[in-house]
DNA sequence: AGAAAACTTAACTTTAGGTTAACCTTAGGT
DNA sequence: ACCTAAGGTTAACCTAAAGTTAAGTTTTCT
């Protein structure tokens, strides 16, 4: 099966979050939380998860600023981002749609309508936005095909490996961290050992060439033409 | 009981999506749908419905040029497409059209009216349909006739396996996965075990030649020439 | 209704792919 | 120049996923 949608829930209030967790790994979504916005920017960076809920209302740093800035960051471009608000708040969704939220779920949370909110949105996001086929400096990536092809020739790459390709490919020049490998194509609560990396990418270096491949040591890798 | 029609719904508002959803599903259908063209486009080329709703009107990609993506895309060559105008504007049919629509219902919406002209486009396309035959290394296929032939020699093939087959053939090269295959073939409420697709594809390569049927570990399944 | 064909399932085998352990190499700080 | 920790390499091992077969079921056809 497909790896669980990971779904951050960003509120300063305890409550929400049990709330929003409980009913969301039930529907076994992947849940992360933080308190307040700062720390959801963090934990975003870090897990890069699928979707976001942001309440609205929050101390210091509210939802929209937050929005913002997570659309700012290149990695999290296309993630899906859905507000937090109380039912009377509606004159805040014009403004919140332009901090580039995707869509609203009202307070007092109803589960039924959060949980198929939540499903049609994944859904529709799903394998989306980004494009299908890319190619970077002699390597070319279809997913749709899961095929590579590298000076003309066609290579056909375990999952593993192609899913470390592409993700590396996605941000060309892009530093990822092991964190970030790891979180990304294992999924954070799955611990596998440091040297299972190296192996992937030794493999991905033998097949696609040393060079495209960079280590940059205590970092992690990045991938470049 | 065959399977449920599906029907793709896209346009910028979302007070119409659950309108058009909530009728067609009274009625049966199975309903997906998109907040605009671009996304349109991805959920047509991941669901394969049977029908499209497309608003003219919509920021960005408006229905016109979605419409015009639809019909480069393959596997959607002969899908229903019928888009939906404020009743002024038939201006806007010719051009409708020309960009390869099927009918036009006008807004606002007749829940009736919508019903009877989604049964009706339906029923036409049904047994209607325009290219029915195909030939891929070595092996037609048409669609009208239920029949395959491989190197000049016909074989029958039974209903489960034709539609795999129609299915993968449809897009060569291109994997898809067992929730892919699952949804296109018994749709998506149907629940069959694992091995059952397994035991399909290895009574397709029995027949057609083992090397045509690729499989993808821990992802799918292809077809190749 | 009975037979045949199609479809699904269960139980088992096979295998590709993934992981690890043990060891080796190298970069970069001091 | 040395030392150390991070990364590289290899091959053996393990496992989840796919292949296989045959035995039920269901459907279809006569």
């Amino acid at each position: 099966m497909a790896k669980k949608p990971k779904i951050l829930c960003v509120d300063d209030e305890q409550d929400i979050l049990d709330l929003l967790t409980f009913n969301l790994e039930k529907e076994g979504y992947d849940v992360c939380t933080a308190l307040n916005g700062k720390k959801g920017l963090e934990v975003a960076k870090r897990e890069l998860p699928d979707l976001i809920i942001l309440d609205v209302m929050m101390p210091e740093m509210d939802g929209m600023e937050t929005c913002r800035e997570i659309r700012e960051i290149p990695s999290l471009q296309n993630v899906v981002i859905t507000f937090l608000t109380a039912r009377n708040e509606d004159y805040s969704q014009i403004a919140g749609f332009e901090a580039g939220a995707d869509d609203f779920i009202t307070k007092p949370i109803r589960q039924r309508l959060l949980v198929s909110k939540i499903k049609a949105l994944l859904r529709r996001s799903g394998p989306a936005e980004v494009k299908k086929e890319m190619s970077i400096g002699g390597i070319e990536i279809d997913r749709e095909k899961y095929l590579v092809t590298k000076d003309g020739v066609q290579i056909q790459l375990p999952k593993k490996e192609f899913e470390l390709l592409v993700l590396l490919s996605s941000a060309p020049g892009r530093v990822f961290t092991r964190e970030n490998i790891l979180n990304s194509i294992w999924g954070n609560d799955v611990i596998v050992g440091d040297r299972t990396i190296d192996v992937h990418i030794r493999k991905l270096r033998e097949k696609l060439g040393d060079e495209n491949f960079k280590t940059i040591k205590g970092v992690g890798y990045k991938f470049e033409a």
